[in-house]
This record gives structure tokens, C-alpha cells and sequence, in this order.
DNA sequence: GTCTTTGTTGACTC
DNA sequence: TGAGTCAACAAAGA
């Protein structure tokens, strides 16, 4: 599920364990691991403490008292917290084991997965990345989608242009600002561009606060993956296709060309 | 068996 | 060089 209200979910989790000792590190598939063996990993980190987690767009870090633990979770992948005699689930791929219990990396998919950096290393991977989402301002907005040539759409969920924003968020936006994900993401106008930030803003806040893209009637995704769903605002049948790849969702009547 | 899936990357094309 | 598209990665459900 991880678009930015997951993965922020997923940061409150951790920031709930901060300053505990950390026991063991258990790696119970090491197909997860990217760029640093089980062995690393564990000497690396027992006997540290995480410090304040921090989120960019879909990214975790976690620092560890120089260590830093980088966290991405794919399309499958979860961080919660379970009392050590809780059964592991088939999927946990990394357990963190603290006093009171254990902090559980759990990924079915394995697309993405864990890594070990400093300071230094995870600033360059968020490098490559276009500023979070929720800290996004109205003219910033229009200055990262300004000349733009692609869609709407697939700019959106770009996330060397916006950080955190996914296949379902995306459509949402687009949905609730009453623009079509085909347009030219350059050629929005004023008002537009600021319909769309407001409904960026809106349908994050929301999402954070639900730690999810809420499946409520009320919002797009509740009626995406019916094949006869209907607009939640009009009623008209949604329009569906692929672009780039992605299903994109949206209501021809509420969100024309 | 087929097709689809909330993500990212690298190869490819224009 | 920049920008966009697509297959591949892996696993499971319909």
C-alpha cells in the first residue's frame, strides 16, 4: 500500500521506539537486503538506538546513531510493532528486536527492501528526489509542473519531480481538483494549479490522518477497481486506461479534457 | 494458464 | 541532453 500516508504511518511507528536499545537484528530473508549483508547489518546496528525517523516522500530513514537505515517499502511492504512471542507473519523480512518488543519489516513483494548508509550516503539518495509532497507550496507546485510536457498524470507520480505522491493518490488529486490526469502538466493555469494544490493538500492531509488512501464511498478510490464504478460526486461511469504503464482512473464528466 | 497489482530502475526511443 | 515509455523485478489473487 506505501504511498506518502503509509510510509508516514510507518514513521510514527518507529518514532514510537526511539532511544530503546536495540537487541538483535534478525534477518529472516536476506533477499531484502540492498547493498549490505545480514551480518553488516546486525553488527551495525545492535547495541545502537534509532534516533528521530525521518520521511521523504516514500523513503523511511532511520538513524542509529551513525548508521543510518534507509527503509523503502515497494508496493507490499510495512513496518509495525509486535510483542516478541507474536507468531511471525510468512512476509517478515527484517525484525528489529528492542526491549518490549520488535519493530517487523514485512514485504511480500520484495521490490524493494533495506538498506544500511550514513548521513552522508542517504542524502544522495534523496538527492534524486523532488521536494515531499506535503511540503509542497502552491507556487512551488507551479513552478515543478511549469514547461512540463507530459500528462498530468504520470508527472504527478514522478518522484524526481514531486516526492511521495502514487498511483492512487495521484488519480485522487486529479479526481477532487476536477482535472483530467491527460492533460499537459505545463499547461494548467492559475486557478487550476491552485485547485490542484488544494486538493493535494487536502487528500494528504486526510490520508496521513487515516495512515491510508481511505476507501470511503466519498473518494475515487472507493469505486476504482469496480469495473462499473461510477463517480462518487456525479455519478457518470469512471473512465479507465493505462498510461505509463499505471491504471489511471477518472470521471469524464467532472474532469474533462 | 492469463492478467492484474498502491513502486522503482535501467534501457530504449523521440 | 531532456523527457517519456516500457519491461523487469517478485508474489499472490482473480
Amino acid at each position: 500500500m506505501p504511498e506518502l500516508p503509509d510510509v508516514e504511518g510507518f514513521r510514527r511507528v518507529l518514532a514510537e521506539h526511539t532511544g530503546e536499545p536495540i537487541v538483535s537484528v534478525s534477518v529472516l530473508d536476506a533477499g531484502v537486503l540492498r547493498g549490505v549483508t545480514a551480518r553488516r547489518l546486525s553488527a551495525a546496528l545492535r547495541g545502537r538506538r534509532f534516533e528521530e525517523p525521518r520521511r521523504h516522500g516514500k523513503w523511511l530513514l532511520a538513524p542509529a546513531g551513525g548508521p543510518v537505515l534507509l527503509l523503502h517499502f515497494g508496493m507490499t511492504g510495512s513496518l509495525s510493532w509486535h510483542p516478541a512471542d507474536e507468531p511471525r507473519h510468512r512476509h517478515d523480512r527484517v525484525v528489529w528486536g528492542l526491549r518490549g518488543g520488535e519493530l517487523r519489516y514485512r514485504d511480500m513483494r520484495k521490490l524493494q527492501g533495506v538498506r544500511l548508509t550514513d548521513a552522508e550516503r542517504a542524502a544522495d539518495v534523496l538527492e534524486g528526489l523532488g521536494p515531499d509532497a506535503l511540503r509542497v507550496s502552491r507556487g512551488e507546485l507551479a513552478g515543478l509542473l511549469s514547461h512540463r510536457r507530459g500528462r498530468l498524470k504520470p508527472t504527478l507520480t514522478d518522484q524526481s519531480v514531486i516526492a511521495g505522491l502514487g498511483n492512487l493518490l495521484a488519480d485522487e488529486i486529479c479526481w477532487r481538483a476536477r482535472i483530467s490526469p491527460l492533460r499537459t502538466a505545463g499547461d494548467l493555469d492559475a486557478s487550476e494549479l491552485a485547485a490542484l494544490h488544494r486538493a493535494m493538500r487536502r487528500v494528504l492531509r486526510d490520508s496521513v490522518e487515516a495512515e491510508r488512501v481511505p476507501p470511503r464511498d466519498t473518494w475515487l478510490t472507493g469505486a476504482r477497481d469496480d469495473p462499473e464504478g461510477a463517480c462518487p460526486r456525479c455519478g457518470t461511469p469512471l473512465s479507465a486506461r493505462r498510461l505509463s504503464g499505471r491504471t489511471t482512473v477518472w470521471c469524464p464528466t467532472c474532469q474533462p479534457r
